[in-house]
DNA sequence: TTATTATTCCGAGGCACCCTCACTTTAGTC
DNA sequence: GACTAAAGTGAGGGTGCCTCGGAATAATAA
């Protein structure tokens, strides 16, 4: 195995995995994860064949579609909102994958088991929001902005729930009931400084 | 038209559309509402035409599926939990509505579009149930138990919300989800009488 | 009991989708 | 220009949705 000097990719190839890529995006957007995959292939103008040679399966190509995507959405995270409090960028952070996971219909409940299932193309996505959940989660409970009860898989579920909502609600009543979700976290007495944990 | 003498139904017709509901409660319990209805004609022992004899679509099944369920639900409402706080009363209510939308998994998003919806099956049901939300939400606003922005339709989509929520992860927790939902529609500030809006 | 007939049941068939695989085509290399 | 690994192709087998024309049958009448 070492003479196997490897040949320059092809550019069709290439070329085909961007097509099915977009068109994946267009379909998914319009009908939600469950869009046809042979109707993906023909937007793409590609053979069935050629679709699943790039994507084994649906799910994979969900993951490859939402690779992008998610890197902004922790690039989101890793930039300080600077001047807020942690309860905020908690409310924040929710806002942000509320939003990103109501990019296609049904996105919400594949993130939701991704968390679980291992075997998941979605499942490191999922452990690294989990992750910077549980950071937010922890400075804004140190601060006394949250109740002692609430767990990062609680948040996790709640933003996930905050996109199925929005899935289905006009935006503007999305955004109050994400503001209803983050007020939900907030301990029993508002005795903590005034002006936190205001939505987005 | 005066002289038709309607004949008594037929045996087997009675017989085959109460085999054919129990098969499709088994069936939604196991797999959710998007159970192939081929499979339950087979569990029912009967022919796919005749399933779409009895029932002309997916939904109409559904609802005759949920029509007793409903009525329980209605039953429930009707029932003073005595002794409850407004609050509290709404918050029991929207427990049950989270657990009777949780049965088969994709009804919580039936009932979400159900509501406005006025072709679907549901949509009567999911008036009435508008209409207790609306009722029981606006005395637990004079009780100053609740937020002054919170709507009926709130009230719905966080209830349908809990019931998602509690398709995909472990009772316990969802309880949990329920009750940090219900303390979001309480007001900023907490000085409302003590035990107001405990879950369930 | 038997005949009548409205009612119900049946399941093949057309269409869409999922996914695989034996075969063809093609892009990179020599 | 020939070679060949890589990629592309689409028919085909499986499942599901739903319809519709003809077969079967339960209620009724004779």
């Amino acid at each position: 195995m070492s003479g196997t000097r490897t040949r320059r990719p092809r550019a069709d190839a290439q070329r085909n995995y961007e097509r099915i890529l977009a068109a994946a995006d267009d379909a998914f957007r319009e009908q939600g994860t469950g869009a046809s995959l042979e109707g993906i292939a023909r937007r793409a103008g590609v053979a069935i064949g050629t679709l699943y040679g790039h994507f084994p399966n649906r799910r994979a190509l969900s993951a490859a579609l939402l690779r992008e995507r998610h890197a902004a959405l922790f690039e989101f995270a890793a930039e300080p909102p600077n001047g807020a409090t942690a309860p905020d960028a908690l409310a924040r952070w929710m806002g942000a994958v509320a939003v990103h996971a109501a990019a296609y219909r049904g996105l919400a409940a594949l993130l939701m088991e991704g968390l679980d299932d291992e075997a998941s193309e979605l499942h490191e996505a999922c452990e690294r929001m989990a992750a910077i959940t549980e950071t937010l989660l922890a400075s804004a409970r140190e601060a006394g902005g949250v109740r002692d009860d609430v767990t990062a898989a609680d948040v996790h579920a709640l933003m996930n729930a905050a996109a199925w909502m929005r899935e289905q609600v006009p935006q503007e009543q999305a955004e109050h009931l994400l503001l209803l979700l983050v007020n939900g976290l907030r301990p029993d007495r508002a005795d903590t400084a005034p002006g936190s944990m205001a939505a987005n």
